[in-house]
DNA sequence: AGAACATATGAACATATGATCATATATTAA
DNA sequence: TTAATATATGATCATATGTTCATATGTTCT
């Protein structure tokens, strides 16, 4: 195919998918988008759960708001956190269901 | 939710998706990818279409295949490249589709 | 065998990433 | 207001990542 017979993706669209898996890229994250798509979790909860100190936790929480893939909620002293992308969730899903079975 | 109520991803687990997510977290491999999707192409026309060079290329290619996305065949001279991982490549699609109505 | 071409690969380098530690901020209770 | 609790955040550090440059390897043609 000649240069200018490809279907070319424009910079945007290419960084715009490439922040989406990298948000998926790491373990933490992963760990953290499966729970709160099990529930609504609070940080420390998230920490207890997953065993991970409070601070990789939030930190990984500011990283998935930042890109919009979880949304925050405060009661008080406590901040509870839930998914808030239902796409990128299948992702996650699809990729995690087509793992075990392979 | 107690501790012992969720459903835990195991390590192993964990460890796959988060491989599958990076080989997808970088611009230079989804244009690849996306390159590879329309047809096999050697290294050098990738480099050409992509505008990069040919070693950023040919690293990305080992990488790639390394990880079991695509698979090489040599022709003479010339080592052509193609997908080998339809699930991958329909994440891929998914994800470009959904960022361009969004 | 030697030249020419296509691809692969190792080293080096700059940047990105993720965890930890210390500390700041916010909220509630005493 | 002070103490206690929950979360956020900046600095630091070790490691990972992606590109480039130089060069090696593999293949074909003369």
């Amino acid at each position: 195919m000649l240069r200018e017979e490809h279907h070319f993706l424009d910079t945007e669209t290419v960084e715009k998918v490439s922040r989406t898996f990298k948000a998926l890229a790491d373990p933490t994250r992963i760990k953290i988008l499966h729970l709160l798509s099990q529930e609504e979790c609070h940080v420390n909860h998230i920490a207890d759960v997953l065993e991970l100190t409070q601070s990789a936790i939030s930190h990984q929480l500011a990283y998935l708001k930042n890109a919009h893939l979880v949304k925050a909620r405060r009661r008080g002293k406590t901040v509870y956190y839930s998914c808030a992308d239902q796409h990128v969730l299948k992702l996650l899903q699809m990729t995690i269901e087509h793992q075990k079975c392979s």
